[in-house]
DNA sequence: GCATAAACTAGACACTGTCAAGATTGTGTG
DNA sequence: CACACAATCTTGACAGTGTCTAGTTTATGC
């Protein structure tokens, strides 16, 4: 965009509606989202988008899609620098979880609390997928049993994921600024809220 | 609606247009969700629902705040068939909770996936707030401490409230499926399994 | 160099929520 | 009972949306 010639084929449009899309998100909010203010933001013509992505579904598909990646790699971050206790580990990858939906809360709806992106979609799919299967590993490391043979373990999975997830809807809503106090919090204090929180839910593993 | 005479007048065309509402939003969801078809399922013109409701928001805001009540209830009356022990009332309060968003899980999202609702609004605050005052009580009634007054106190709370919620986005979604196998398990299987989920999570308590 | 495919534009369509103006009906006051 | 007034509802208009189609421009392979 920024030194590009404006030439009548943009050249790698698909990753520049994405961008666009993504700052559009966030700012307007989901249900405001606009294809056309997309490609406007674009320097686009309002029917260019449909020949890279199909539809406004297929669009906020890959974005979706683009988010899991993140989220992966916000969580293995995390937990490289947690040591090598499992359980530490474990925490770290949730800690990562709310990093990420704390970060792109607009973008984490979208994943999570809509019905827009296409989970049938193959790219979709196999990227949710890794990321459902890094929490298997993570698990695994702590119960040493795999959750998908072992029932007991994926019960353990299904209680990690839930209150992760819960926490980081809770966080991304507003919904747990009051009861945590979070504007009064200092960083190091409110990570060590949610630790706490964490810690909890994760103590009969 | 049934016996009622067209008249030009509705009569109670509020409570028609919450119903027709619900309706829609459970058949069409969320996301396509239409103004325009709600006055057309309760028999009137489009521009009806403004004078009751102002506008689109303003009519979801109002069957959100109808769904806390629902969901109060629905929690409450779990609680009764639970027996006397604390810690069962919090468990069957949370699985009062699972109930409501399998049950109306269209509602659950716009209750608390969306932000169409407009929380400031003095009906839809307070009975959001009473909803979670009787989860505090819950607590207190197991911590034998008062979470507004007592930090531990609300870390168990919001912990709890945590794997509840999260675990009610993972069914309502369709997340929880294939790891329970939700589609094998009987209903008491199924319960069994969320008992065990919620009963995990709370058992630092 | 040229046919063909890809990329993009521009206009049309049906649909949306909201607003304003007017028609109809209920209600309270004399 | 009559009548003014407010509440209720209809109708039409407006700007905005996503998607479709036809046409224009450019890149690519032979």
């Amino acid at each position: 965009m920024s030194d590009a010639k404006k030439t009548y084929h943009h050249g790698d449009l698909a990753v520049a509606l994405l961008k666009a899309a993504e700052v559009e998100l966030s700012e307007t909010g989901i249900e405001k989202f606009s294809l056309r203010a997309v490609a406007k933001r674009a320097g686009v013509s309002h029917g260019a988008p449909a020949h890279h992505f199909g539809d406004a579904r297929g669009l906020l598909t890959a974005l979706a899609a683009d988010g899991y990646k993140r989220l992966l790699a916000v969580q293995t971050a995390r937990e490289v620098a947690a040591g090598s206790d499992p359980r530490d580990v474990l925490i770290a990858s949730g800690l990562g979880y709310l990093d990420f939906a704390q970060a792109n809360p607009e973008l984490f709806r979208l994943m999570f609390n809509s019905s827009i992106p296409n989970r049938e979609d193959a790219r979709f799919f196999d990227i949710a997928l890794a990321v459902f299967d890094h929490l298997v590993d993570r698990i695994q490391s702590v119960t040493q049993k795999n959750p998908y043979e072992d029932k007991d373990s994926m019960l353990d999975l299904m209680t990690s994921w839930s209150v992760v997830h819960g926490l980081a809807e809770l966080l991304v809503s507003g919904r747990a600024e009051r009861p945590l106090n979070l504007a009064s919090l200092t960083d190091v204090e409110k990570e060590a809220a949610l630790v706490s929180i964490l810690d909890r839910a994760n103590r009969s593993i």
